[in-house]
RNA sequence: GCCACCGUAGCUCAGUGGUAGAGCACUCCCUUGGUAAGGGAGAGGUCAAGGGUUCAAGUCCCUUUGGUGGCUCCA
């Protein structure tokens, strides 16, 4: 005699189990008609799900005309069309194609599949995709969910011959997989996603579920725990999107899937509003908008992920630099130079060669030992081998070394045959360790805050370069804090504040913040359990006193402490990091660092590696995104355009424009002989803050006429010497003093 | 690195096997016009590179290179 209560805090009680699908009409029809799924205890059900016990339910409805959808409607209805677009590429492509996994995503959906040898689909087959995907759901096929016993549905899925698909309901039943041999244990590290897949009836339980879109044996089916709408007509509207290839099991070593992209939407309009607003994105991309206001130029002659900085983007990273640098001078940081390149040794020591020898351009070899190598017959491979072996034993002497130094540089080693060589640095942090380790340090100069704008090289893999935000070569706005554990909570804070200050001036506020916890049940961490308590606090705490909210990541934390990182949005919702800040209770070791403390003894620095920006170059990408190119004065590469009316004015447009620059305003002329319209409408597509047109009323007057950027009216005429005082107010104080808009 | 798609003038793009095009930008000329493109002329190309098929290739095939979207990775 189940009773179950409402969302509202009402209770219905009903004489025997019921369906969702009753719980709903027995509240209203026009509910029953609206709805898609039931919430059972929290947990998303079919309509058709039976009852029997007392729950608190919730209804998942179809939104009202001109109401968003629910997220849960979202997903739902996603998952559902990912069944659609599954049976439809089996329907336009064949039904060789052997179905993997397909779950719904933050914006659509998408379904990995084997295409077996000698088929293929490509976005030549979308059309068709699209056309059957309209066809299924005009059907109005209803999802019927049946179960059987789990040895019946391994053995029906085995004798369809998809192993994938055994080994979802292998996985499901929490048997071992018969079919996946691979390393990783699970989908991307972790347990599969709700959605596809298979899943037990009720935990513990032994059946399999499988959902049919229609009949069960006469319409096309696949494992699945479900939930789904009720008929495929109540997807409103579903699409292909995009492929991509993926992994079983997310493992490189594994079979190679194509991942098949889709969304839906319970409306054609707003299907239609969605793919506008991706188009409109895309012209806020920083790719786009660095190209037409000539901000940088990646030039494959130079290489992939390498960025050229144009006289224009220079100035906007120089300001953004010069910004920082004031902030890091208040702070009592002092600035380093350090070089581009550091013997192997040096990242031996620092933990970064071998270990991450894939992700770093390949070492830089002695020219002597090169000729010698090359000249003995010696492969890539063979010399990748005695790099890799001269690193290895110089750890090995390094633990046990004293300042005296065993292994000669630059030269082959006679004995073995080792090379040395020097490595693009990945990281300043064992360079800035080397300065602080050359000389003393007493507890009473701590902490030594050593800055600079670091400019590290990655060998990131080509598929993932993307414009400025994922490059191989890139200057962070580093720094490192060498400290006593007690100022370890002050110096994150400081660092955080730094963080939010150049967030506020930048009006960024759609960040999220991630502090990475260290995983309680791993033992791959340095440092006392006593310290990383500490330095957890401190890190939440930190980020509890920004005043945003944050996420506790355990198992993020790097091996050698908690970090906080700051992550943006892109405008096509691609999740980059940007600043980040680190505790490292490890690198005063690996360097043996030390300071003198009050005891007159020996103790080991902390470092705290923080980089507010992250980068210069990901930082300038997503600040070109987030003004979409019209930056505010203080950072725009030209601030001012004086606008002659025509020739007649030039020689005053000189003199303004010679005031201007006076006083370090960034101000151009133009000299075209073009009409002031033409004038207007080029300034403003490059986005300049103000415009200054000049005629023969202001030459008259010693005055100009202002219009600025994003105000639909123009500002009139004001005294040159007004603007200049007020254009260098608003550079100063970083503030649209004058009115620019975005 | 992997999968799919793409690479034509400085930029945005047409061009489905038969003599390389348009708009914008650029140079020159006319126009001297008060707030989002006045008019005309000119110049600009090894159609990403290399190989192949064909009487004939920007177009079809292969390789390389670069880009885009994902996957994987991310100190």
């Amino acid at each position: 005699m189940p009773t179950i209560t409402l969302p509202d805090g009402k209770t219905k009680s009903f004489d025997k189990p019921v369906t969702g699908l009753e719980v709903a009409q027995s509240i209203g029809a026009g509910l029953a008609k609206a709805a898609l799924a039931i919430k059972v205890d929290g947990e998303t059900k079919d309509l058709g799900f039976v009852i029997d016990h007392d729950v608190k339910v919730a209804l998942i409805t179809m939104p009202k005309p001109n109401q968003p959808a629910s997220a849960d409607a979202l997903t739902l209805m996603r998952h559902s069309a990912a069944h659609v677009m599954a049976e439809a590429i089996q329907d336009v492509i064949g039904k060789e194609v052997q179905l993997a996994y397909g779950p719904p995503t933050d914006t659509g959906f998408f379904y990995d599949m084997y295409v077996p040898e000698g088929k293929k689909i490509s976005s030549d087959h979308f059309d068709a995709i699209n056309k059957r995907i309209a066809e299924i759901i005009n059907e109005n096929r209803e999802f019927t969910r049946y179960e059987i016993s789990a040895t019946d549905g391994l053995s029906k899925l085995k004798s369809e011959g998809n192993k994938y698909k055994v080994d979802n309901a292998e996985r499901a039943m929490g048997l071992p997989s018969s079919v996946y041999k691979g390393a990783k244990s699970a989908f991307s590290g972790t347990a599969l996603p709700g959605g596809d897949s298979a899943d037990t009836a009720r935990k513990g339980g032994a059946t399999l579920s499988f959902y049919a879109t229609g009949a069960p044996n006469a319409n096309w089916e696949d494992l699945c725990r479900g939930p789904h709408v009720p008929s495929t007509g109540r997807i409103g509207a579903a699409i292909v999107t995009s492929l991509a290839s993926s992994y079983w099991h997310g493992d490189e070593n594994s079979d190679r899937l194509i991942r098949v992209y889709g969304t839906a939407f319970p409306t054609q309009a707003e299907l239609d509003e969605y793919l506008k607003q991706k188009e409109e994105a895309s012209k806020r991309d920083h790719r786009v908008i660095g190209k037409h206001l000539r901000l940088f130029h990646i030039d494959e002659d130079v290489g992939q992920g390498l960025i050229l900085w144009t006289p224009r983007g220079s100035i906007v990273r120089k300001e953004l630099q010069n910004f920082i640098s004031a902030e890091l001078k208040k702070q009592g940081y002092t600035e380093v130079f350090t070089p581009h390149i550091g013997r192997l040794e040096l990242y031996k020591t620092s933990g970064h060669f071998p270990y991450y020898k894939d992700s770093q351009f390949a070492p830089i070899v002695e020219r002597q030992a090169l000729a010698e190598l090359s000249a003995s017959g010696c492969t890539c491979a063979e010399m990748m081998n005695r790099v890799e072996g001269v690193s290895e034993r110089l750890a090995k002497g390094i633990n046990e070394r004293t300042k005296a130094q065993t292994i000669a540089p630059d030269r082959i080693m006679a004995d073995d045959k080792l090379v040395e060589g020097f490595m693009l640095k990945p990281m300043n942090c064992p360079h800035h360790a080397k300065i602080f380790g050359s000389s003393p340090h007493s507890y009473r100069d701590m902490p030594v805050r050593l800055a600079e704008f670091g400019t590290v090289y990655r060998w990131e893999q080509s598929g993932e370069l993307n414009g400025l935000t994922r490059v191989r070569g890139f200057t962070q706005d580093d720094a490192h804090l060498f400290c006593t554990e007690d100022q370890v909570p002050a110096e994150i804070q400081g660092c955080l504040s730094l963080v939010k200050i150049i967030f506020n001036v930048l009006g960024m506020k759609d960040y999220r913040v991630r502090v990475g916890l260290r995983d309680p049940d791993s033992t791959k961490y340095t440092g006392s359990a006593e310290s990383w308590d500490k330095a957890e606090a401190a890190c939440i705490a930190a980020a509890e006193s920004l005043g945003v909210t944050f996420s506790k990541e355990p198992g993020e934390a790097a091996f050698y402490g908690p970090k906080i990182d700051f992550v943006v949005k892109d405008v096509i919702g691609r999740e980059w990091q940007l600043g980040t800040v680190q505790v490292d209770y490890q690198m005063g070791n690996r360097f043996d660092l030390s300071y003198i403390g009050p005891d007159n003894k020996a103790h080991r620095p902390v470092v705290i590696h923080r980089a507010p920006f992250g980068s210069m170059e990901r930082f300038c990408g997503v600040l070109i995104e987030h003004f979409a190119g019209a930056f505010p004065t203080w950072l725009s590469p030209e601030q001012v355009r004086v606008l002659p009316i025509s020739d007649k004015t030039l020689d005053y447009g000189r003199k303004v424009l010679a005031e201007l620059q006076a006083v370090g305003v960034r101000a151009t002329l133009d000299e075209s002989n073009e009409r002031i319209q033409a004038k207007v409408k080029v300034a403003a597509d490059e986005k300049i803050p103000y415009m200054l047109i000049v005629g023969p009323r202001d030459a008259e007057n010693n005055a100009v006429s202002v219009r600025a950027r994003g105000v639909e009216k123009d500002l009139g005429a004001m005294p040159l010497e007004a603007f200049v005082k007020a254009i260098a107010s608003e550079i100063e104080s970083k503030n649209a003093v004058l009115g620019v808009k975005p």
